[in-house]
DNA sequence: AAAATATATACGTTATTTCATATATATTTT
DNA sequence: AAAATATATATGAAATAACGTATATATTTT
């Protein structure tokens, strides 16, 4: 991926905050995200699927919901910045982190121990 | 500066390139930077304002001639951020520093040792 | 002080990005 | 299989950003 397309995807308030939000607590899914940003539904699955197709966000499906977490065959660098900006950005995400504490009914994780992950859905549509 | 303002300069083409390679030569003049991106005077002067406003760049004037150069009170994760992006992303900015070498003509840059530089101009401009 | 060189800015246009709203799809529950 | 829940996408409008052109300012040279 070309550095200006990793950039422009810092480059959005929305985007920025899901993706520090994501990163500092693993993975997490759309309605998730939706009230630890308050906003609203489309406009974050819009804002992820960009995130997902740039190849900074790897997707997977359970039941109803889809978990987004880092991407881990990014590039070390970029991950990297992530990692600073994380660090350095604490304050940024403090209001969404306490929301999230907050919110009721969040799903439960499947355990890697009993549970068959599907791939990726986004394996093939990936645009680097 | 928040996170948001900083990614924003990085995400457009002509700035990233103004960044890396003024990172890399340590100041170029807006020239020099012509000659390399091969781009307009008005787009890099305008390019150059922007990161001068938003706190990533410095400049001092020397004769006819005003150079850039990174702002080193920018917070040190910034710094580290421009760092791992140049050295990951050599190819990005080869052939203008190729242009650089080539161009005739380059302004001489005044030894500290000998000249009274005046301060930043930018200095009550800033808006961070 | 006029000409030449280097840089900055103003302005209207074009291109890009973001958004709200509506709707479609996928999965689970009843 | 209908209803409920979660997510994705399409579309047109609004906001933002980038651009080319013209012009202004600053400095040096003549």
């Amino acid at each position: 991926m070309s550095p200006i397309r990793f950039y422009k995807c810092l480059a959005d308030e929305t985007r920025l905050r899901c993706l520090l939000l994501i990163q500092s607590e693993q993975e997490l899914c759309v309605c998730e995200l939706m009230e630890a940003l308050n906003e609203s539904q489309p406009k974050i699955s819009r804002h992820l699927a960009q995130l997902r197709n740039a190849g900074l966000l790897a997707d997977r499906r359970q039941g109803q919901w889809v978990f987004y977490r880092i991407n881990q065959t990014l590039p070390l660098w970029m991950q990297q910045v992530l990692y600073e900006t994380l660090n350095n950005n604490q304050a940024y995400i403090f209001e969404h982190q306490q929301r999230l504490q907050q919110m009721g009914g969040r799903p439960e994780r499947a355990k890697s121990c009993c549970e068959k992950w599907s791939s990726p859905i986004s394996a093939l549509t990936k645009e680097y």
